[in-house]
DNA sequence: TTACTAACTTTGAAATACAAAGTATAATCT
DNA sequence: AGATTATACTTTGTATTTCAAAGTTAGTAA
């Protein structure tokens, strides 16, 4: 099964993979903006953010934008390379054998 | 987010992903290969193909072969498209806006 | 001071994942 | 005949994960 070692646990998940996907390719998504991309609820996006930052797949910014709090995300070199490798996986998986 | 809602939960899965995989390009296919392909211990493997099954993504179908018994696998039409659909939403979150 | 917003955290229930051990059936060995 | 082996599960039990709902905190606005 070529691929199927890389897939990354990580990303067995439709939420992280979106959230990953949404961050690589805009920088500094928000809190408000994953939610509501995702359509999820405060506690699922924050466990899957958790997740995502322990691994140290995502960084987290914390500001205050127009007197109000504004947290801003962005995915790591690590987290860009992992999700990559997962992708790389997906992709040779699918493909079959050829 | 393109393609996120195309995402199937029942594929969040390296397990079912490797299996439907081998089962795209592959018919009937064999426990005892999909155990070795997916390198699983039964119990897993046996969770993850009655998770499939009972969403009728697979068909089983029961023999003797050489005098032994032999179960093999294959997509059924159902399995096929939703394993598209989603390898489909994978492709569109992946390749991102542009 | 009360209400509101953003962003969490906590709690708890349900679902999922997984290994280890046990089971059923038929075949083969002694 | 009795024991052993192979395939393919099923059962059991634990650990992890997922998720919604409710609660929390800090700052802002009326």
């Amino acid at each position: 099964m070529e691929g199927y070692d890389q897939l990354n646990k990580a990303f067995d998940s439709r939420v992280r993979m979106g959230v990953m996907s949404v961050l690589v390719v805009n920088s500094w998504v928000s809190y408000k903006d994953l939610k509501s991309l995702l359509d999820l609820t405060d506690g699922n996006l924050a466990s899957h953010i958790n997740a995502l930052e322990k691994l140290q797949y995502i960084e987290i910014k914390k500001q205050f934008i127009a007197k109000k709090p504004l947290t801003t995300y962005r995915v790591t070199k690590s987290g860009r390379k992992a999700f990559e490798e997962h992708i790389n996986g997906l992709e040779k998986l699918i493909k079959g054998p050829n």
